[in-house]
DNA sequence: TTGAAAGCGCTAACAC
DNA sequence: GTGTTAGCGCTTTCAA
């Protein structure tokens, strides 16, 4: 059995540097106190040697926790892969590690996340997914997040305009009006939406966004029937079915996320359904698929990856008073999913 | 602004209880030496309170690491995504936090993340990903493993048969077999295989299943072409395009990876040959969407989800002398993407 | 069975 | 500009 060597401590390269703990500490962390040429030398020395930080006594003794937490619905939905792909390259590049954890999709969830991240004392968290409409829930989101940013720690939230913090927000209404006017344009007016659950707030921002698009083309909207399923493919699938129930008169289904709409897509197939022929199908994100799936899918792109790490960016930014927030585009594109309705 | 409570300590929980510090982490931590009455009201106390352990004054002080890290070659790409979702999962039932950190499809990348983990004195490792054909490079990686290992850490590895630790071991080379079979039987002969990367112990491994079917049905295996492109989309389309350069004639197309072969799809379809009438192509992996590209799929399924659920609940079992080395099964899924040879 | 006290490796006052 | 030293919150000997 090889016998292990004990890592290296901070102690070990001030005496090989024949500096003080102190200044060996400073001149690694980059404080200043230390002359240039000095602190300069410790960092050779330390690089020679392999030495790396123990994160767990650095954090103990009052530095900076280097670790972000990043809370997601659930990591394998693409929506939320792409967000953490997005973070994790900035974690890359920058040499820190990130924590996911998973909500299970419920804010029960979340807040169990917060509280153990905060437990871990990470430095940072970012919370990504979609709010939810009842402000009770968010109050609470909100005074959990706050606790920790007033011990220090830095919090980004992704689409949720509501909580008080450094905030990215995809452009979910606006989203919502640009695909339901191009399915306007096209002359459908019998529109079936399928989507999430009715207390997330990216699904109330996505539905009244299709509302502006009706109001703005100055036709009624009362031929759009809105089915709440879960955001998944199965809940796709579901909402298909009961739409085709429902309105078989439907000549578009909008789907709110681009799962569904591929859920929607394979319940259409299976009835032999033509799309776009007898029924046009839209989704929502553009996630990496869409452009492959069978027929490929008219969406709006959402820039996930960059939403991720425009948050990583945020909460590895120095800290600022006003929260600040960044709105993120959308982008209709236009493949082969959807096309004009037959007369 | 709220005046932000500190968090409990430990102390502050004995104090309450009425025990001392010590007594208090020997009922919190389950080991003996106190009466059984005594540690079940202090942990009432502490449940009471809310109190949660500071987990870098408790790796610090000696006690047991409670994260556990996840190497991936990249969280985007679905393979890992899904293995990552199954060690998630397990962690969120365990309470487990998971540090996943990505190695960018370079064995550099994984002993960079690997000295990452160490610092940061996580308890556990999982590498995920194929390992290298290069004997010198998963050396290094052993090594440093070792090291790991030999200092209390828990180990896990997908899908590498090279190293000492406890494994969970895709049936790489049987699924070649299996697919270059179901092709043989269509009457494919002339087939061109898109690989990955050479120095992929996937690649290797599920190039030699396909060479053993060649054996097992006692033809010639001349008829075969080997592409290398890299394991993406990206490689899919360009491997193909150089493939129909190459060999005009090959009737079937055998990705090592449903990724690639969904970049085959596409490239295909833009030329507007027709699959599965003009060229079968197959996959591997069986990842979410293979149903859902036109046209879905046939692949072999690895489970991959179950995969990652398994090298969690390996690195959070009790430790043991030998390492368990745990085979997984593949399947052959048959969808609208192969079909007989055109005569 | 319980408690007192000595660190774990680091940062940040505080001296010089 | 540099060094000394007191903790951070916990686990774990070592005594009692």
């Amino acid at each position: 059995m090889t016998k292990e060597a004990a890592p290296f401590r901070l102690i070990d390269v001030a005496t090989r540097a024949g500096v003080s703990l102190a200044t060996a500490s400073r001149s690694l962390s980059g404080s200043d106190g230390v002359s240039k040429e000095r602190a300069e030398y410790v960092r050779g020395v330390a690089l020679q040697m392999g030495y790396v930080a123990n994160a767990h006594a650095r954090s103990l003794a009052g530095g900076a926790a280097s670790t972000v937490g990043l809370i997601v619905h659930e990591i394998a939905d693409p929506y939320f892969t792409e967000i953490a792909s997005g973070v994790l390259r900035i974690a890359t590049r920058q040499s820190r590690t990130v924590q996911i954890s998973q909500s299970q999709r419920t804010p029960e969830g979340e807040l169990l996340q917060i509280r153990a991240l905060r437990a871990q004392r990470v430095g940072a968290i970012i919370l990504a997914g979609s709010g939810y409409t009842d402000a009770q829930t968010e109050k609470q989101l909100e005074a959990e997040l706050g606790a920790f940013q007033a011990s220090g720690g830095r919090v980004a939230v992704i689409g949720r305009h509501q909580i008080t913090a450094d905030a990215v927000l995809p452009d979910n209404r606006a989203g919502g009006l640009t695909i339901a006017s191009h399915l306007i344009e096209l002359g459908h007016r019998r529109i079936v939406v399928l989507a999430g659950p009715a207390d997330l707030n990216t699904v109330s921002d996505r539905l009244a966004g299709i509302m502006d698009a009706f109001a703005d083309a100055g036709i009624t909207s009362d031929t759009v029937t809105v089915i709440h399923t879960p955001f998944t493919r199965e809940g796709g699938l579901t909402g298909t079915d009961q739409a085709l129930h429902d309105c078989p008169a439907a000549t578009a289904i909008i789907a709110l996320n681009d799962v569904m709409a591929i859920g929607s897509l394979s319940a259409l197939r299976r009835r032999g359904i033509r799309i776009p022929e007898d029924v046009s199908v839209s989704g929502f994100d553009d996630i990496t698929v869409a452009a492959d799936v069978g027929p490929s899918l008219t969406t709006i792109r959402i820039p996930m990856t960059r939403i991720g790490e425009q948050a990583m960016e945020m909460v590895l930014a120095a800290k600022v008073s006003r929260p600040r927030r960044k709105k993120t585009g959308h982008e209709l594109v236009i493949r082969d999913s959807t096309g004009p309705v037959r007369t």
